[in-house]
DNA sequence: ATGCATTCACAAATCCATTTGCAAATGCAT
DNA sequence: ATGCATTTGCAAATGGATTTGTGAATGCAT
């Protein structure tokens, strides 16, 4: 592995020009600059990054913490990141925070301290990445910026607009004529779940819905639960009686309801309207095609980097700032 | 930050003696470790990696290269991936080779050259990452374990029995009766997806079926061109004139497969029996439940990463080791 | 008490790139 | 030709951890 110090024997000068060549071109002569460059490309040499890291205190890494990358929401996400990222030369972490499972807080923290460690130059978080974590947040010694909302805004956040979101698609429902409507949430000791629960159900009851507290299921995000929460919701009542439409918190639930709608013969929408949360890629070829409200991974992606290349680089020094993204309601076959 | 020699004064030794307290314990008394084990506690001291690696030359960090992440096959082998290089405290550095919209030999090439750069201790490289770029593989000067089948055995290998698994399913389809099948290939610029291709058809051929090549469409491996191999496939073909099952050669085809044939209202299996090939989680949800044959991204995972540790511990300094992983077929609602 | 053998702890060199402060060399003007 | 102002290029210090070689201190035996 060829060194700086090799280069500039090789072009009969010192270290310190050939640094200035590649850092400072301008405090070079023209003719010595090509002279050292040409050193340079005849042993292809490139500047030690851990060396450079030790000296600079940068080290053009950044860490993103999310949840699980199995779950297809970050897939979408994880990739502009890293595109967007690479743009600016920066090479991306990832660190899937779950335990096989289910979301631990304790694994999140762990997470949060290790990265502390590992001296990066940045931060990304997603939302149930860091579950209950708020005030660790606060500690960070690095700019970072969240996925989703957070409550105490310690840090800059980027998110949906879920409340505007899961309003839209309750009025949506009740103004398609449904009233009575089987609500899968997340888990409740999100605040986020509660955030959709909430405004899904003012939707629906302020435009002739009926909120009936019975058709709750409390879900936990992933596939298997929608299938569970439609199967609990069959065992509860006869085809005939069942309510007009389903709503989903999230595309993974969605997923699984309709898969087990399918299991059990329940024909969508003609037995029962399903409408869910979310809005991307992977969605497209889902038959039958998901009715649904959301916005892309890639936006929230593209504005985080955004957001955390303006502290890095030094353009945004200001107070911490939160950004909501408006969410689009999507009709399709199911609703 | 605090470093070594901060906690050195604080306990009133040399940087030395700290250094040995982390790296080689037994040269250190009893009662003097704990007095540094304590000034480190105290100042939350962690080594600062970079200089950590600058003395080393070692990074601990392994690059993962893979085609694209919104693959869900990938999702699945990086988190396994990931995991397992977590337990020997090595970093993950994944990089999406291709550029948006398709399979990339440049772009692959270039992310290896700038890998060599950021001085990785070890490479992982999935099969489509680096399409064509066997002789690129030769020159890595890292421990590196390849994702698939090498025909020049460069480095260490670990894939699936392609052919096996492929000849598998044609069987199986011809046994079940299906004497014509449309066969939804991968770009045969691709040698795996030949491999299947022609497995698939000795398989079928060999035991009752009709190789038919007009009923050959070669897709992209991408969702997108599973659903146009249908449409293909609808418009050369009346529905009663249509084959009795369709093979795909991935699991991203099929989907796509069966969202057309859902759009079209042709009924799976009842008009046209389904059958793909790949195995992994995501499937559990789609419906029709596919018929398949594949084996667990998981264990490939697994499997590649304990070779690679096994370089980079010395556990294996022998010649190139290429492991074939068996595949299995597996029967549900689709044929 | 003395000699030898360990055990223990340290100083200093090393990894490599960056940057500050200086000295030398060049250019220009008078 | 001399003086001043720029260029231009270098030596040396810096960042933080690891490790080799060495001297000092301890233990044990006689």
């Amino acid at each position: 592995m060829s060194t700086l110090a090799k280069v500039a024997e090789k072009a009969g000068v010192s270290r310190t020009t050939v640094s200035h060549v590649i850092n400072h071109a301008d405090r070079v002569s023209k003719p010595l600059r090509a002279r050292v460059q040409a050193a340079i490309d005849e042993l292809g040499y490139a500047p030690n990054p851990q060396a450079q890291s030790l000296r600079t205190g940068r080290t053009n890494l950044i860490a993103v913490l999310i949840p699980d990358i199995l779950n297809p929401f970050y897939p979408e996400l994880v990739k502009v990141i890293q595109s967007e990222l690479e743009q600016a030369s920066l090479d991306t972490l990832i660190f899937n925070t779950d335990v096989p499972g289910g979301h631990s807080v304790e694994h999140g923290r762990e997470y949060l301290r290790q990265i502390g460690h590992k001296r990066v130059d940045g931060i990304i978080i997603a939302d149930f990445a860091v579950h209950r974590m708020h005030e660790d947040i606060l500690h960070l010694t690095v700019p970072a910026v969240f996925l989703g909302h957070l409550p105490n805004r310690a840090i800059d956040s980027v998110g949906f607009d879920d409340a505007g979101g899961a309003y839209m698609m309750g009025k949506y429902l009740a103004e398609a004529g449904h009233r009575r409507v089987a609500n899968v949430t997340g888990p409740s000791f999100f605040q986020q779940a509660e955030v959709r629960r909430k405004a899904f159900e003012a939707g629906f009851g302020e435009h002739g819905g009926v909120v009936e507290p019975e058709l709750r299921y409390e879900g936990t995000y992933l596939v298997p639960s929608g299938y569970e929460a439609v199967a609990w919701l069959l065992s509860k009542h006869s085809a005939k009686d069942l309510p007009g439409a389903a709503f989903f918190a999230n595309s993974l639930m969605a997923r699984g309801g309709l898969a087990a709608f399918h299991d059990h013969d329940i024909r969508v929408p003609a037995d029962i309207a399903v409408a869910t949360f979310d809005d991307f890629e992977h969605l497209d070829y889902v038959r039958p095609k998901l009715t649904r409200v959301g916005n892309k991974p890639a936006l929230l992606a593209a504005k985080a980097v955004a957001m955390l290349r303006d502290r890095l680089e030094g353009r945004w020094i200001g107070e911490v700032r939160s950004e909501i993204l408006p969410c689009t309601l999507r009709r399709f076959d199911t609703a």
